[in-house]
DNA sequence: AACGTGTGGTAGC
DNA sequence: TATCGCTACCACACGTT
């Protein structure tokens, strides 16, 4: 019955011709075939559920769209970095028969960067299509699309750039010539759409604070990259701490012949109502206009008669006044021991005071640093602050700007107790560095009234624990600190320690704005994408991740659907979520598979989502060992650890050793025999894939799980006694020790791992001409009697050893006999044994993780 | 006490 | 037309062992 069921579904692939597919999309083993394990499981899940709901062809084809799409990411990875990314941004699906062929394409389109579309679903996606000629039902249908000939890709790559498409359009009626002309004339793509695969990009284009955290980080890999003095802890300092005046808006205003920044308020923003202003000059600070405030709210302070000038950000020439400025400081005829990144437009500089023959001359170099850097910029003006501790360079820049500098040292300072105390009086509590709304709501929820840093020294002067109870240990001691003018512990890592200080921790993303989905399928789409760009920075980092979080925005029960700000996130609750991979990986394939199943786990409705934002957390450097397989980290305990000796260890000791080894990521091999370089490298690769998904199975059980529990209580006594049973069969079973049945043997052998290597060498000895009958029928044997006592696991082992191979040979032997004849097998006389007994099924695939640590 | 998780706050324009 | 509300890092509260 499910063998019908499955035929039926697979059936319903068949009408590929009606909806304008290809030949190659009509060949449903091979669609399963080429399923990804997950996709698998999950389809054999609905078949043991009794269909709980369609697994439909699209879904199907879907999956299959991931896998060839990790396998374009494999190919262009294989081939380095030799090629330039000509067709970056391009999605490209062909159409019929072509010259140079589909397969000469496709690899072109790949190795120089595009994305390949292999079937025409995610209509959206496509940006163009390849074809020499179409019939007339196909123009119709690609009407819309900008349709090229093969010479365009091929005549891009040997002129190395990406040429205009138009120029080989393949135009057929006016309809066609009218669509080029209209995304000819379209200035950018600028997608504002999440659906959209180019969303991503755009919108990272566009986003201020995007181009913010980027600068900062490429700013602080360089700085340690390149050298620096650390000084020592006691050395005197001179700590000059400078920023560029309203950076965003001097940048713009000098670009804007008509405005003048002494005159105008401006200010930089893309929007007229609820956009936010990213900078502002002095001229509408006067009016109370401040950075982050919306645009509207700017226009609802300025009098009457005063317009508000709104400029562009101009992205491109901040950067390269950046660029200016950081070479001015390099330059510097006084060699600064320290030239500490804090943003784009902002730098700590730090003089070692014996380092220079003579004591150096401050107020020259405020003077001097100013003048240079107006100049070289152009009009840029930036302000100093200049002391011996960082927390008072930082407020003497406050006090120093716009336009000018301020020098004075902690000694001069705390010298005399009026001076000091009047110095305080001129400061809000949040002009200290780490302190923001937040603290100071929760100072004032203590005493109303607090204002400036005098109330606070004066309220709080000498009750530590008062205030480390108002605001927390830290931040308490902190404060108090600064009270002194000094340094804490944290702010002083960046002088004293800076490799560390600076050094990246994590990696991640988050979008907040213009999240508008509708399905799940739009949100896996979405990860997708989201996991390829921060893969793609993980890999020229070349770092692994060993733990993933997912965050989500999510809609606040009673906030608007559509909030005030024109695609903004709007009130929401932030869920999240972090999971653990057994081994450290820069795989897409297996992070984006965790990230989109984490997402079902948060149970986020897709319309509710507002925001999504992915962590990579423990960052691992990959050394050439790593690479190797992983070879170091297992070889030296090879001797010593494998099954054998692990499971004669006493249960609590083993449960304690199972820890540690799964935290150093050991993974556990078994019995030392020799092993023929394929079945060590198939192992390896087998090995490498299972925590992940494993855990996905659990995720999957104990839903399922739940569900028996609340309909069949009955049941479950009988489940548990069951399993508790198997438990100890299936580790016998596997461990080849003795166990309560028979080993089942298979080709004179009874250990399940070599009766796998068997099966694998069987399988790439016949994939060209196909197995024996004899031989299958053999091995379906083999399998009813594992079917028949229960160890359906090893059966699932099975499904998916085969299920990996196949994926894994389909490029090369995907249209042999053999290949299409083991899919069959796997389909027809693999999979519906897993149907046998549901419930053993269901709750004995748990086992897997038991055994595998 | 030592660790892990999820949440929240802060900084740059 | 709108609009582009990022991201690294620390600290905290609370839970587990």
């Amino acid at each position: 019955m499910d063998d019908d069921k499955l035929l039926a579904i697979l059936e319903s692939s068949q009408e590929g011709e009606e909806r304008g597919l290809g030949p190659e999309e009509r060949d449903p083993a091979e669609t399963l075939g080429r399923l990804s394990d997950d996709a698998l499981i999950e389809y054999m899940t609905n078949l043991s559920q009794g269909a709980r709901k369609d697994f439909t062809r699209e879904e199907y084809f879907r999956d299959k769209e991931i896998k060839q799409r990790e396998r374009d990411e494999a190919t262009r990875a294989g081939l380095g970095r030799a090629n330039a990314p000509i067709f970056a941004g391009c999605t490209i699906y062909i159409n019929g028969y072509t010259k140079p062929g589909r397969l000469q394409l496709h690899e072109m389109i790949v190795s120089y960067g595009g994305k390949f579309q292999h079937y025409l679903l995610a209509k959206k996606k496509v940006t163009h299509i390849v074809a020499t000629n179409l019939p007339l039902k196909k123009r119709l249908e690609f009407r819309n699309y900008r349709v090229v000939r093969p010479e365009w890709i091929t005549e891009s790559i040997e002129q190395q750039k990406l040429l205009p498409w138009q120029d080989y359009a393949l135009s057929w009626d006016q309809e066609q010539r009218s669509l080029q002309l209209k995304v000819a004339s379209a200035p950018v793509s600028s997608a504002v759409d999440c659906k959209d695969p180019n969303f991503l990009k755009t919108f990272f284009e566009n986003s201020r604070l995007h181009h913010l955290s980027n600068w900062k980080a490429d700013l602080r890999s360089r700085f340690l990259s390149e050298g620096f003095n650390k000084p020592s802890p006691g050395d005197a300092l001179s700590i000059f701490h400078i920023d560029f005046d309203c950076f965003f808006a001097t940048v713009a205003a000098l670009g804007c012949e008509s405005c003048d920044i002494n005159r105008d308020p401006i200010v930089v923003c893309h929007g007229s109502k609820s956009s936010d202003i990213a900078s502002c000059n002095y001229v509408a600070r006067k009016y109370g206009i401040r950075n982050g405030m919306w645009v509207s709210r700017a226009k609802s302070l300025l009098p009457p008669g005063v317009e508000l000038v709104s400029l562009p950000y101009n992205f491109k020439e901040i950067e390269e006044k950046s660029k200016i400025f950081y070479t001015v400081l390099k330059e510097y005829k006084i060699k600064f021991d320290l030239i500490l990144p804090i943003s784009i437009d902002e730098a700590v500089c730090v003089v070692i005071d014996h380092h220079t023959p003579h004591p150096i001359d401050r107020d020259e170099i405020c003077r001097e640093l100013r003048s240079e850097i107006w100049k070289r910029t152009g009009g840029c003006t930036v302000s100093i602050g200049c002391s011996n501790t960082l927390v008072l360079a930082r407020l003497n820049l406050k006090i120093a700007k716009p336009n000018g500098y301020h020098i004075l040292t902690q000694q001069q300072l705390v010298e005399n107790e009026a001076d000091w105390h009047s110095y305080l009086g001129k400061f809000q509590i949040d002009d200290l560095p780490g302190i923001g709304y937040s603290i100071v709501s929760k100072l004032r929820s203590l005493r109303q009234h607090l204002n400036n840093l005098l109330q606070l020294k004066q309220y709080f002067h000498n009750s530590l624990p008062l205030l480390q109870k108002c605001v927390g240990k830290k931040t308490g001691s902190k404060i108090l600190m600064y009270l002194h003018g000094k340094d804490d512990e944290e702010s002083s890592r960046m002088i004293f320690e800076p490799e560390s200080f600076f050094a990246r921790k994590s990696l991640s993303i988050e979008i907040n704005w213009g999240i508008r989905f509708d399905t799940v399928q739009e949100i896996d789409n979405f990860i997708d994408t989201c996991a390829d760009y921060l893969v793609q920075k993980l890999q020229e980092m070349n770092k692994r991740t060993s733990q993933i979080t997912l965050k989500v925005l999510r809609r606040c029960a009673d906030a608007p659907i559509e909030p005030p700000k024109y695609l903004g996130c709007g009130e929401c609750d932030a869920l999240s979520h972090n999971c653990r991979l057994g081994i450290p990986t820069s795989e897409l394939g297996v992070i984006a598979t965790e990230l989109k199943s984490t997402f079902r786990l948060l149970g986020c409705p897709p319309k509710d989502l507002r925001g999504v934002s992915i962590q990579f957390n423990k960052l691992i450097e990959v050394s050439y060992d790593q690479n190797e397989n992983q070879q170091r980290l297992k070889l030296p305990f090879q001797k010593t650890l494998n099954f054998d000796v692990f499971d004669n260890l006493p249960s609590d000791v083993k449960n304690d050793f199972s820890k540690e080894l799964k935290r150093r990521n050991i993974v556990l091999t078994s019995s030392p025999r020799p092993k023929t370089s394929y079945a060590a490298t198939y192992e390896e690769k087998f090995m490498e894939e299972l925590p992940t998904q494993i855990r996905n199975e659990v995720k999957n059980d104990l839903r399922i799980n739940r569900k028996i529990t609340r309909t069949k209580l009955s049941e479950l006594r009988e489940q548990n006694r069951k399993k508790k049973e198997s438990i100890r069969n299936v580790r016998a079973h596997l461990l080849g020790h003795e166990s309560l049945f028979e080993p089942i043997k298979f080709q004179k052998e009874s250990r399940f791992k070599d009766i796998c290597r068997i099966v694998m060498e069987w399988f790439d000895a016949t994939l060209i001409e196909g197995p024996h009958e004899k031989d299958l029928l053999l091995f379906e044997n083999y399998l009813d009697k594992l079917s028949d006592s229960n160890r359906v696991p090893l059966i699932l082992r099975f499904s998916k050893l085969i299920s990996v191979r196949l994926n894994l040979k389909s490029n090369q032997y995907g249209q042999e006999a053999g290949f299409q004849e083991w899919e069959q097998f796997l389909l027809k006389n693999v999979i519906p044994k897993l149907n046998k007994n549901k419930h053993t099924f269901q709750t004995v695939r748990k086992l897997d993780i038991d055994f595998d640590i």
